[in-house]
RNA sequence: GCUGGCGUAGCUCAGCUGGUAGAGCAUCUGAUUUGUAAUCAGAGGGUCGGGGGUUCAAUCCCCUCCGCCAGCUCCA
């Protein structure tokens, strides 16, 4: 073959030499181009900028604009990584190093714990050998012989990986000169490239993510094509910081968790007491708006009752502990389901009673294992808006469109405007692994697809991901600062009508097994709560704040007039609080600021003389004098309106 | 549960690898009566997470338990 002919995506067509790499045509377009270059893309194969063409291709040059040319640049710094470990810790093992969002990490076996000392060294080393600017070298190895050199190199999980993972001949990778590793690649071309990381924590993480396996060390870094790009990345995490609900939960003294009581149990406080009580009293209006029942049931019931549900056996780990009353044994309930079945169960119901929709707002504890609680997200007590509709076939399509169209009222009305949904469905049966008759997963399949066509949601369809017991789909939403949370999710279960027997008496005369949909909108209140603190970074919305106004008067003169208006602004349902401390004005405004209060109120002599307030909005700040009446009436519809301001 | 780090006043944090603890804010008291993000002064407040050990002596060293943080695993 005398000459290579590469096309480029322009649709020219160069003719190289046999020798010829991708870096090369890259530097015969423009020098600029050959500067920003990451990474080549070859027939649609992602490719090292310096291995030579093999056969006429198609070539497509990566730039740091290609999301997919940050994620070799990323594991290219995570072998940099290693290489830097290896030259100051010889011993240590290596196992896997991927890219993630916004950086990566690296796994390493070795007998000492890595201190964060080390950490500053080995990022020294990288900086190191990245000046050097060493070459990533490709290497082609055969599959035997390859087993047998990392063997030799007491490289025991590159050995797993390669016996598991390598086809007959794999590639290899250098970088220095005491660095290989096996790795499918590609690379950048050398370590010159390399502009912007930062070592951030280490971590324990099993090896191949199974808690079986041995633990192995992780050190988490971030990478970023430019210090920029980089400096603004640690700053949203500075941000998210601020953002974190345990702190603000305690800076505006929202709920707390006490060491005496236990972990993962959540104690409200007045201020987020109230913040609660709105979000709950919300849901249950809108749960008998759409027609659903309130049903209270209790916290614990007899394990019996659990045995029939099938939570004894394959939910128990997740289950505080039997309690020995009289004769018999009870357990703190994990879920809400049976409750609300034997309500159902309790009459008979006919067909034309159907659907039946029981709501709750019903607080379950589960056990989380110790090292897994997380402020409000992940606790041992929480409260579910949970229902369960019974339903007949022709009915799922609808309710299935009511409770997404429920679903997005919520997110909509707290302020969440953007969300993804997901359907998990099962493997058709294949496995046998689900539970149910093979038409009930066609018909609740088909519902859940149909909802989301009937209501213009993009729901991304992922198969064989269903609970073992019903289809579902999820709902994520995306909070102010671009995070997602797993919150709403309508489930259908075909187990529990079976195990409880649940029927109905059809037109027919006969009896029906009915559906059974599961579903929580919020999730859990505790959790949503957690996200809302975040998401408006302790800022609530008017009609969400414990305290909405703070009627601040100047002297002691003002405190009747400002008395007066804080009865009058309570009397309208108004959540006010009169300042009457000794203090400045200043000093009152800087205390409603710092704890996100929405409107002070400032009253000198000139308002208390007149009727009028002189307004100040905790963000948009004075907003001069207007009369009280005037106040009332916009702050009270802005409150009634739930106003997202 | 596992790995690593951490636990000092209500909060945020100092405390020189052993000699029974400090600051700012908050609280209380007094003075000040103040116009849009901190008025001044004084006072009180800590079995230095719990228990055990080493030592003449432990906030500091060792063991153990509890809790918190970052992850892993698991998950609403």
């Amino acid at each position: 073959m005398n000459s290579i002919q590469v096309t480029l995506p322009d649709g020219s067509i160069h003719q190289v030499a046999p020798g010829t790499t991708p870096l090369d045509v890259a530097r015969g377009i423009s020098p600029r181009l050959a500067d920003a270059a990451i990474v080549a893309k070859v027939d649609g194969q992602l490719f090292d900028l310096n291995r030579p063409f093999e056969a006429d291709s198609a070539l497509q040059i990566l730039t740091t604009k290609d999301s997919e040319a940050l994620e070799v640049y990323r594991h290219s710094t995570a072998h940099l990584c290693a290489a830097a470990v290896l030259e100051l810790f010889p011993e240590t093992k290596l196992a896997i190093g991927p890219p993630i969002e916004n950086g990566f990490y690296y796994d390493f076996d070795r007998p000492d714990k890595f201190t964060p000392d080390d950490l500053d060294r080995i990022e020294g080393k990288m900086w190191e050998l990245q000046a050097k600017a060493l070459p990533f070298e490709r290497k082609l190895m055969e599959k035997a012989a390859g087993i047998e050199k990392y063997t030799a190199m007491n490289e025991p999980m590159k050995v797993e990986l390669i016996t598991e993972r390598a086809g007959d001949i794999f590639t290899e990778y250098t970088l220095g000169p005491n660095f290989i590793d096996f790795c499918r690649g590609p690379h950048l071309p050398d370590t010159s490239k390399i502009k912007a990381f930062k070592l951030l924590n280490i971590a324990g993480a099993y090896w191949k993510g199974d808690e079986k396996n041995k633990q192995l060390q992780r050190i988490y870094a971030t990478a970023w094509f430019t210090k920029k790009d980089q400096d603004e990345y640690l700053t949203r995490l500075e941000e998210a910081k601020k953002r974190d609900h345990r702190k603000i939960g305690q800076e505006l003294d929202l709920f707390s968790i006490q060491e005496l009581a236990g972990p993962g149990l959540i104690f409200f406080h007045p201020k987020g007491g109230i913040i609660r009580k709105t979000l709950e009293d919300w849901m249950r209006e809108a749960y008998l708006k759409r027609g659903y029942s309130l049903v209270y049931t209790p916290h614990v019931m007899r394990r019996d009752l659990w045995k029939v549900s099938g939570h004894a056996n394959f939910y128990s780990e997740n289950m505080f502990a039997p309690m020995e009353l009289d004769d018999a044994e009870y357990q703190l309930k994990p879920m809400n389901c049976p409750g609300h079945i034997l309500i159902y169960r309790d009459r008979q119901h006919s067909y034309r009673d159907l659907p039946v929709r029981l709501g709750e707002l019903g607080t379950v504890y589960r056990y989380e294992r110790s090292g897994t609680m997380h402020g409000l997200l992940r606790v041992r007590g929480f409260t579910q808006d949970d229902a369960h509709i019974f339903c007949r076939p022709d009915q799922v399509e609808d309710e299935i469109v009511a409770c997404l169209d429920f679903a997005t009222d919520t997110l909509r009305t707290f302020g969440f405007t953007s969300y993804k949904a997901e359907i998990s469905t099962w493997d058709g049966g294949v496995s046998g692994k689900y539970d149910g008759e093979p038409d009930k997963w066609v018909l609740a399949e088909g519902a859940l697809r149909k909802a989301c066509d009937r209501l213009g949601i993009e729901a991304k369809v992922i198969p064989d991901e269903a609970a073992f017991y019903g289809p579902k789909i999820d709902v994520k939403l995306v909070d102010a600062i671009g995070r997602l949370w797993q919150l709403s999710t309508v489930q259908f279960d075909f187990t529990l009508p079976n195990r409880f027997e649940l029927e109905y008496v059809g037109a027919d005369g006969a009896k029906h097994r009915p559906l059974m949909v599961h579903r929580a909108l919020f999730g859990s209140v505790e959790r949503f709560f957690g996200i809302l603190v975040e998401h408006y970074a302790g800022a609530f919305p008017t009609w969400l704040a414990p305290v909405q106004v703070a009627v601040l008067p100047i002297t002691d003169k003002q405190i009747p007039y400002a008395q007066d208006l804080t009865e009058k602004l309570k009397a309208a349902g108004v959540r006010a609080v009169l300042d009457d401390r000794g203090e400045k004005v200043n000093l009152k405004i800087r205390d409603a600021q710092v704890q996100k209060v929405p409107y002070m109120l400032v009253c000198g002599g000139r308002e208390a003389e007149a009727g009028l307030v002189a307004v100040r909005h905790r963000k948009r700040g004075d907003a001069g004098a207007i009369p009280f009446e005037q106040f009332l009436e916009t702050v009270t519809a802005e409150i009634a309106a739930k106003s997202l301001e």
